[in-house]
RNA sequence: UCCCCUGUAGCUCAGUCGGCAGAGCAGCGGACUGUUAAUCCGCGUGUCGGUGGUUCGAGCCCACCCGGGGGAGCCA
């Protein structure tokens, strides 16, 4: 008779009392008592918190294993499940037995049993998973990823894997990173300048800043697409919303004009939040007493009330009107700063916004001309804490309009032929949209830092790990 | 890239007017207790980010460099 080894948030359940278990985590705390027995406190990851172990001195490796047991070493420990006397807990585990797999060394092990800084813990980014905040992030970033799949494949979205090398610089969204095999320190040359056409894939190659372009390809076929992989971008940006790699889903849809984009939007947006919320509760109670007091109110009021939808034209209203002073002057046509994103979904809305139908000489290429021939048919999503967490447009489907667009923007034709070939051969309108994974995660638990919603965050001058 | 702040013990930080480097936590030793950020007593810990300068004397003042943070731009 083996006893089954069930995780630590099983443990935890009162339906699981009176069950002999085995349970395999990392120590996170020991208290000793000279009456004869220890409490430790052991996590696994399946569950913020941690289950009690009474540890008995009748163990027979008592005296050299368990009071030996440091802050980080791994155990595997049978026992009994019992309703807990103390307070603090439901359930607590009566070990018969218990053996240590790996110590960590006490005057070594970083992690301390007390508060790091999210600033120290960065150095650590291997071992701050085992702590409270980066267990918890872990966790949600994984729910709303899994959401993410439940809700496309519910309305009908079928996952499209784009490529992350791309050999196309045009693809319109900052600056890339270059791919090579050419050697750096002496490559192949013509009329001295560096020859691309030895290089790998025949010519110059970068890693993907967007699935966007692929993407309309497969919608223009498959009606509703979504992809979900890695992108980046070689900017110098040094603000808590940027990364040089970070994760994006877009999806793309055939047939949907802006308003079925925005609605879209917000549907998903809606169920990532209830996703987390009834399935993370531990998790969420915690950002919301020790990250950010305030956040599960606010995130319930989100899923509660409909969004609200403002085009840019109204918002430069609201801002004109505002009576706020700004350091960068509010005029139609420019492009809306961080303080005025601020203003509009932190102070005038109070809650997430859509802005829609942005002046055309702001926006990309490929956004769809509105009949007024001065705006296109863009849409950010704005949320209070954030800023933009959502970029889209409709797109244009127009060869004509779309070729003088590109004409105006010195954006050369050949460059994009395969593009072009979606609106020469059977056009239809579409729209999609792109979401930062880190920044829906720092979105929904308050973190401050992009740097702490990713594992192993990369930003200019760091890759470390 | 620009602006501002910052760097002192393993961690968080104090250090006055330029005059012997000091607290809490962690660690180690002990006591005590169905404890839960346990509590109580005792003990140790330094390239004061680096280099140069001013000075009888620099953690403190000056210059440059490096690291960290916040904000801005760009964006998701």
């Amino acid at each position: 008779m083996t006893t089954a080894w069930i995780s630590i948030k099983e443990a935890r359940d009162p339906a699981s009392i009176g069950r002999s278990a085995e349970i395999r985590g990392w120590v996170r705390t020991r208290r000793d008592s000279k009456g004869g027995f220890s409490f430790i406190e052991v996590n696994d990851g399946s569950s913020f918190n941690n289950l009690q172990i009474i540890a008995d001195g009748k163990l027979e490796n008592y005296s050299t294993d368990v009071l030996s047991l440091t802050v980080g070493s791994s155990v595997v420990i049978e026992g009994e499940i019992l309703a807990s006397s103390g307070q603090g807990q439901a359930t607590e585990m009566s070990a018969t037995r218990l053996r240590i797999l790996g110590h960590a060394s006490a005057t070594d092990y970083p992690l301390q049993k007390k508060q790091h800084t999210f600033e120290k813990l960065r150095e650590w980014a291997h071992l701050r998973p085992r702590t409270n905040t980066f267990g918890a992030v872990a966790r949600i970033r994984h729910q709303l990823s899994y959401a993410t799949h439940q809700f496309y494949h519910g309305e009908g979205f079928a996952l499209v894997h784009t490529p992350i090398i791309t050999a196309s610089d045009c693809e319109g969204a900052g600056q890339m990173f270059r791919v090579t095999t050419l050697p750096i320190d002496n490559p192949p040359t013509v009329n001295g300048k560096v020859d691309t056409s030895k290089d790998f894939f025949g010519k110059s190659s970068f890693l993907t800043v967007s699935g966007q372009l692929e993407g309309e390809a497969y919608a223009c076929a498959l009606g509703k697409i979504y992809t979900f992989g890695p992108t980046f971008r070689a900017e110098n940006s040094n603000t808590s919303r940027h990364l040089s790699e970070f994760w994006m889903i877009e999806p793309e849809a055939a047939f949907f004009e802006l308003l079925d984009n925005m609605q879209l939007a917000e549907r998903y947006l809606k169920f990532m939040l209830k996703s987390i919320l009834e399935s993370c509760s531990e998790d969420m109670e915690f950002f919301e007493k020790r990250i950010q007091p305030g956040l599960l109110a606010a995130l319930q009021l989100v899923l509660d009330k409909p969004f609200v939808h403002m085009s840019y034209t109204e918002a430069i209203d609201v801002l004109t009107k505002s009576g706020e002073k700004f350091e960068y002057p509010v005029a139609w046509g420019v492009d809306l700063q961080s303080e005025h994103e601020r203003y509009l979904t932190e102070k005038h809305v109070q809650g997430p916004v859509v802005l829609y139908n942005y002046p055309k000489e702001i926006k990309s290429f490929y956004m769809r001309l509105n009949d007024d021939g001065k705006t296109v048919a863009a849409m950010d999503v704005l949320v209070p804490g954030v800023g933009e967490i959502i970029g889209g447009s409709q797109r244009e489907e127009r060869l004509d309009v779309l070729l003088e667009r590109m004409t105006s923007l010195g954006l050369r034709e050949e460059d994009y032929w395969w593009y072009l070939d979606l609106r020469r051969y059977g056009t239809v309108p579409h729209a999609g949209f792109g979401l930062g994974l880190e920044r829906m995660v720092q979105y929904s638990t308050g973190m401050a830092n992009i740097r702490d919603v990713i594992p192993f965050p990369r930003t200019p001058g760091h890759c470390e790990f």
